[in-house]
DNA sequence: CAGTGGTCTAGACCACATC
DNA sequence: ATGTGGTCTAGACCACTGG
């Protein structure tokens, strides 16, 4: 089988082989079918929890190894991109049906080690304008239309954290409170199934503040006790900024957990 | 060539190839071998910074193919285990002449992003025993020697973590505030050097208190200000505790940074 | 130059899921 | 039986390092 094959689709053409003349910005192959594959992915061509096209197929389509193949999706699979089952296929991941969806972007735990799912209580939905501050981490105008929604995360019936979710209105169309409370899943389930925005990571900071008042009385401590502030913005596809979320813990019964590797 | 070659060591004698009959605790070879590297590892047959052997060396001590001997290495550096070099070789991972090593453990930044060493400053060094508290966490028995030392990280000149470190007395013999401070580098660079501990990862638990007086005065904050409490358990091989850290964070104008992926 | 890790290919066989 | 991903091998060539 000779090394140089012919194209077969105009995805191939586009490919640089390592073999071909040193260029300052090279790839290797695998990661520039990865690039390609994340960008069907991100164009919605593939979606979630359905099945991309198999090793051999995408072999085929790009000229190139199953080896190579296989590489760029195992660096996906890295990414938590997509998820492979032996035997089944590889499949987009999804916050939907996904245990991990809660382990991975919730690390709220109890003391105690026992893994407890907190219950969401949704108290208000407002529509808002971006300030100075929300519009650079959010990547819009000063000025842009957002909605900011509050809820509290109930541990075992005990209120433990105070979120304020701030999202921008142009990528929410049609968000209303009674589509939220009848949703049942998570919030990026929810993102994802009726807005078609995908979460794919986070940066949090996080700060011990002084409770103000409305947030001592929602969360039952004194005002002034001391809370755990956990400012989070959330990331799409090409580090996309499309949430910004304030957390307030209560910290007596529950942790931030957190593994170094 | 045929496939099934005879053992060249003790080792390959050890190994299962999947053609094996199906066992309930099947592991594929470059588990197994990854597996054997890391004994060698935790038993010191490489120290910090050297290099392991080649992947040839490898593949024909274990009779494997390089192949194979790859994947378990690769899967070794996936852990933080060794660092590959191209052209050098592979190296056992150090926590000296490792700047990701304060960026991994030490998450604390600045809130305007300006990457900031700090400097530490040692308060003091004392005996202790273990209470039932520390020595579970430490899987030491109550009552058994420990060392405590405190100290200060200034960024910037300005007090900002007090962190309470407690090791078990029996891996640190002879440790004394002239070695600390005659030491320069990081503290797990200390540990490593100095003790032959190796640091491989830690367990975070974080919360926010109101600072006790003591605490305030070193940080200087006012008593009953909040804090960022950090509570760390540091693992080394086979995951058994060696480190015991309690970080009290002032984040006025820092914070701690958290990636989820 | 020789030796190392990094990429890529080709093909075999195994384990699992579905029909 | 078929198709999927998972393991393993063998060998080629590239890129980087150092003598």
């Amino acid at each position: 089988m000779p090394h140089n094959r012919p194209p077969e689709t105009a995805y191939a053409a586009a490919l640089t082989p390592m073999s071909a003349p040193p260029s300052p910005s090279f790839q290797p192959l695998y990661l520039q079918i990865k690039s390609l594959l994340e960008a069907g992915l991100a164009a919605g061509e593939w979606l979630p929890a359905q099945s991309i096209p198999s090793e051999q197929e995408l072999a085929g389509r790009f000229g190139v190894s199953q080896g190579t193949v296989r590489k760029a999706i195992e660096a996906l699979a890295a990414d938590n991109l997509v998820v492979r089952r032996q035997g089944k296929g590889t499949f987009v991941a999804t916050h939907t049906e996904e245990t991990a969806s809660l382990v991975r972007f919730l690390r709220i735990r109890r003391d105690d080690g026992a893994d407890e799912q907190p219950v969401s209580r949704l108290l208000d939905v407002r529509r808002a304008r971006a300030g100075e501050a929300a519009a650079r981490l959010l990547a819009v105008k000063p000025g842009d239309a957002l909605f900011v929604l509050r809820r509290v995360l109930d541990y075992g019936g005990v209120p433990t954290v105070l979120d304020e979710i701030t999202l921008p209105a142009t990528l929410f169309k049609g968000l209303t409170r009674a589509k939220i409370d009848a949703y049942r899943g998570s919030m990026y389930s929810f993102f994802e199934t009726q807005f078609g925005v995908r979460i794919l990571k986070a940066q949090e900071k996080l700060r011990a503040i002084a409770a103000d008042a409305e947030s001592a009385q929602i969360l039952g401590v004194a005002t002034g006790a001391p809370l755990l502030a956990v400012d989070r913005v959330t990331l799409t596809w090409g580090d996309r900024p499309v949430e910004l979320r304030r957390g307030l813990c209560a910290t007596q019964t529950h942790h931030y957990l957190n593994e170094l590797g």
